[in-house]
DNA sequence: CACTGCATGTAATTTGTTACATGATTCA
DNA sequence: TGAATCATGTAACAAATTACATGCAGTG
């Protein structure tokens, strides 16, 4: 699976779910799938208009303002067979623990608050996830898809209280470091190369 | 911080720790960065010329079969105001969520592969990290960064247990429904828009 | 002498992001 | 009537992946 399918599949599985324009279509990839997935704009249209042409999606309304997008038949049995193919395995890229990784050069300090950020993010999270899941079981219409999509739901929360755990726990590794161990400071030579 | 800052950050980092071939700079990337970032082969030796035109990284050498790079003084400098900006935060795609989350689409019986492949490969994650941790507390050259390189793995090790958790609950959950719900099956046309 | 691993690089292609351009509708 | 939101797209740029090309050194 190349991994403009991916999209492909994103956009397909979204209007399997219901027709809707292309800033609807956005709107619902930032909102409803945001917590593991993401679209850039400038990917939508062109992927919509590509699915038209292959005739997995058909437009309605055309010519009017706004256009409704919608899977055909064709379109549902392609989404299936993406959906069968092995997902990719995103290329991890945590800024934030490469920083701390490198937490020597940066000092105890900065370290201490890039965990504290991250521990209010994931907090933020978890907010939005019982946001999202109240709205997911409240939805009649998606009675069929909520034990689904509460799955992911459920990722997330596992994963965002696991991040606050992990952040208590290194807070406190980090001020038993301050207090015994120097931390680097600008301007001190901290076994640099030893070049120029 | 422009994105590819991030891979001279940690092209910097890794030659803060100690001078190394390119060769053995990717090496090391994937292998204990690997957790948590990742690099590919094409950008390692672009980004390594770009550093040692502008005098952050220095080849020693020169000329033999293999060059060994060192990080500058300036070099140094360099990584710890990159190492201050805020990090960037990586668009997520999940590719296993994404496939649950239209889970009707692809029938529990799929569904609960999918769960039980992500679960063996948090164990495999697991088992790495725990012999990455050892490595990092028997090696004494590495005592004074350490602390913070546990950080990293104690944040991968409580990932991944929150992903044998929730691998565990999304299994009982998907348990539950294939005994209750009619699965989706090929053919059967399950709302899709309508159109062809 | 063939094979494997170490080593350095380039080129083509694909992806992804961001900014821009444009215009309709709705609501205060 | 002015601002915000909905809506559809394009173009320029930046980044990342992958495959390719090359060659040395050691080992069996």
């Amino acid at each position: 699976m190349s991994r403009s399918d991916q999209t492909r599949t994103a956009v397909l599985g979204a209007l399997s779910i219901q027709p809707m324009s292309g800033y609807a279509l956005r709107e619902e990839i930032v909102s409803t799938l945001g917590h593991f997935w993401s679209e850039s704009f400038g990917q939508i249209y062109p992927a919509l208009a590509r699915l038209e042409g292959e005739g997995l999606v058909e437009r309605r309304d055309a010519g009017s303002r706004s256009s409704t997008f919608a899977i055909t038949r064709v379109g549902t049995e392609q989404l299936r067979t993406l959906l069968a193919e092995p997902p990719q395995i995103a290329k991890p890229r945590n800024g934030v623990l490469l920083r701390l990784f490198f937490g020597r050069q940066l000092g105890p300090d900065r370290c201490r608050e890039l965990v504290r950020e991250r521990r209010e993010s994931a907090l933020r999270q978890l907010a939005e996830l019982a946001r999202a899941r109240a709205e997911v079981e409240a939805d009649a219409s998606l009675a069929d898809q909520a034990p689904y999509i509460l799955l992911t739901v459920s990722a997330g929360e596992h994963s965002a209280r696991a991040t606050v755990a992990w952040a208590d726990e290194a807070t406190a590794a980090l001020d038993g470091l301050a207090t015994r161990a120097t931390p680097a400071r600008a301007g001190a030579g901290v076994a640099d190369g030893g070049a120029e």
